[in-house]
DNA sequence: GGCAACATCTGTAACGTTACAGCTTGCGGC
DNA sequence: GCCGCAAGCTGTAACGTTACAGATGTTGCC
């Protein structure tokens, strides 16, 4: 009533909006400052007061604005997942984005899209989001060994997690699954098979995870004592029309493999339909093991042997790393490998 | 040298952090207010003054604070694409987004994706995004006809658009795909075929476009005679197992089709892998024409016939509807309707 | 010369939040 | 009775932006 300070009509009524930290300021008798210390449980704030606080804060569903807060702290709360918008085949994308959603939906965090083409630079989005401070944290994939983008968080300090390791020494948060332990088992049970003459269809060779699986893929050959059939005209990446024309190719050679070794579900329909192109027949002529992360291959082929990858999972994991990154925890215990299950065949 | 209220160290440095709208005043000598004034080509600007200033803005590689924006004039720069996580196989959603995201890559939006778990109430996102303000417009999809979410929105003349169409008396924002067209099409074809006894695995019946698409199919029939195959078990968002499972026991009735109409690739799968479990053939014993959004479906079984839905190109007009709307354009110029293409045979 | 009209620019306040530096009050010690 | 201290609360300023209400100077007109 007395007080020189008063700022205005604001003792007069509160306004039918969204209620503020003002509006329960208001209510309470209490200052601003107070109510905002007492939600976020501050020491110096009075037992009493702050049980009052919050449930009158609970009462109005008040909800802390975000540009309030983003603008006041330069905190965002929010994730940005940077994607490359011609993303291969299989339903890969939306998985990771709904295992993010599941875990930030127990969070204050929102999520982001930040995509860029396959002509733009990689680093540009990532770039963006750093220099405009549109997110507090980024998650990546398509990683490769030496990675410019996590060079450039790294460098910058900036929170983030990769979809897939880096040969880079410094240590950084990531999910992978273990593609060096898939070709390992899928040449063991290629072997197991019967089949001798095995080749890989691998990711492309700019990735990191083309490494682990080519070098799960030699050395089980190796150990085994096979010998590669080469198969490098194309990646997991390549379209459809060419893993197929390729792979027609490559059957036609008169030291045509009778196993192959397939990264991706998307390019094992290629795969398949190249072999068939061909005249040959999956389960006798040729067999194949193929990860694949929707369960489509055996409805498609039942003689193809599959392992599967929980996108999801990874989609959850790298969400939790990148908030504990975020957080200040320690990289080096945001590392999570995920170990491939068994090879199953139809119906398993 | 002389202003009374000059504030403080301004003057002294700019701070090595991102420029903001003071940098730029600070180096053109001008106010604040007047480089705000010019960064938006307000009319009351010297000529001069405002390519001076957005020259200096330019090169400083200005971009306005998104908090200090949204805080002052509760724009958020943000459309919200409220998605099931439960979605249906195959890679829809990844284009969905991708679409989306092409548009947006031309303007100051950015896409966060807010989602919901089935048990969760649809309307429940969609109210969260309205009440904090989180977005400037929404994108929703598996509408129905009489959509309380639609309802919601119109009230509170919160800008959106729907991919798919409602029954509702108010105009709005719409991206559709003519299913009506696609089940009249798809049951010519197959009439055309010789098939006689037809069937349609559809939509679940609270979709708006599970009465397009059984209207088309139903008209059609009539139109030319047929009488329906009832399959009414199963839609195209059950399970594999239990499309598969139920479409078996179809194909094991005395009457089972010899034509089917299916609403999804990925369901189409699975109806697949029944009518083999019943020991029939496709192309042979049944025809089967199929939407599709990725184009896996002729690699799978070459028989089958397909129509492809552009899910990416519904994305983009999603988002330019919505924008739209946003700018206040009348909801009736934002409908649009897709056409199907031809129904297509292997390999065309 | 006086004055209105105009073009161009400016400062202040506010959006909702939090960091910071205070301000009271009560209480124990001397 | 006074001091110091702690507990508990408070106001002010600032984050970057824009709406608004001026301020300044210049031009043209009588």
């Amino acid at each position: 009533m007395d007080k020189p300070h008063m700022s205005g009509t604001d003792t007069t009524a509160q306004a039918a909006g969204r209620p503020t930290l003002k509006t329960i300021a208001f209510m309470t008798g209490l200052g601003v400052t107070t109510v905002s210390r007492a939600l976020k449980d501050a020491p110096e704030i009075g037992e009493e007061t702050r049980r009052r606080v919050q449930l009158v804060a609970r009462q109005v569903g008040y909800r802390p604005n975000r540009a309030g807060v983003r603008l006041r702290t330069g905190k965002t709360n929010v994730i940005s997942l940077v994607l490359n918008t011609e993303e291969q085949i299989g339903g890969f994308v939306s998985d990771m984005i709904y295992g993010i959603s599941e875990h930030l939906a127990q969070t204050p965090y929102h999520l982001i899209v930040t995509p860029y083409s396959r002509n733009n630079d990689p680093l540009e989005p990532v770039r963006y989001v750093v220099e405009t401070g549109s997110a507090d944290g980024i998650i990546i994939s398509r990683t490769e060994p030496d990675d410019k983008r996590v060079r450039y968080m790294l460098e910058r300090g900036f929170p983030f997690a990769t979809h897939g390791r880096t040969e880079i020494g410094t240590e950084h948060a990531f999910h992978d699954f273990d593609n060096y332990a898939f070709a390992r088992d899928a040449v063991k049970k290629l072997a197991d098979l019967g089949r001798k003459r095995l080749a890989l269809l691998a990711p492309p060779s700019t990735l990191s995870y083309h490494h682990h699986m080519r070098n799960g893929f030699v050395d089980t050959m190796a150990e085994i004592g096979f010998a590669e059939v080469p198969f490098n005209a194309v990646t997991v990446d390549h379209s459809i029309e060419q893993i197929r024309a390729r792979t027609l190719q490559l059957m036609q050679r008169p030291n045509r493999p009778d196993g192959i070794v397939s990264g991706a579900g998307g390019a094992t329909f290629a795969l398949v339909a190249g072999i068939e192109d061909a005249g040959l027949k999956v389960g006798k002529d040729i067999d194949i093991v193929s990860k694949q992360s929707a369960k489509l291959l055996h409805l498609f082929r039942p003689e193809l042997f599959v392992v599967n990858e929980d996108v999801r999972l990874a989609g959850r994991e790298l969400a939790r790393s990148v908030i504990a990154c975020i957080d200040g925890e320690p990289a080096g215990s945001l590392q999570s490998l995920s170990q491939p299950g068994p090879v199953l065949a139809r119906g398993e």
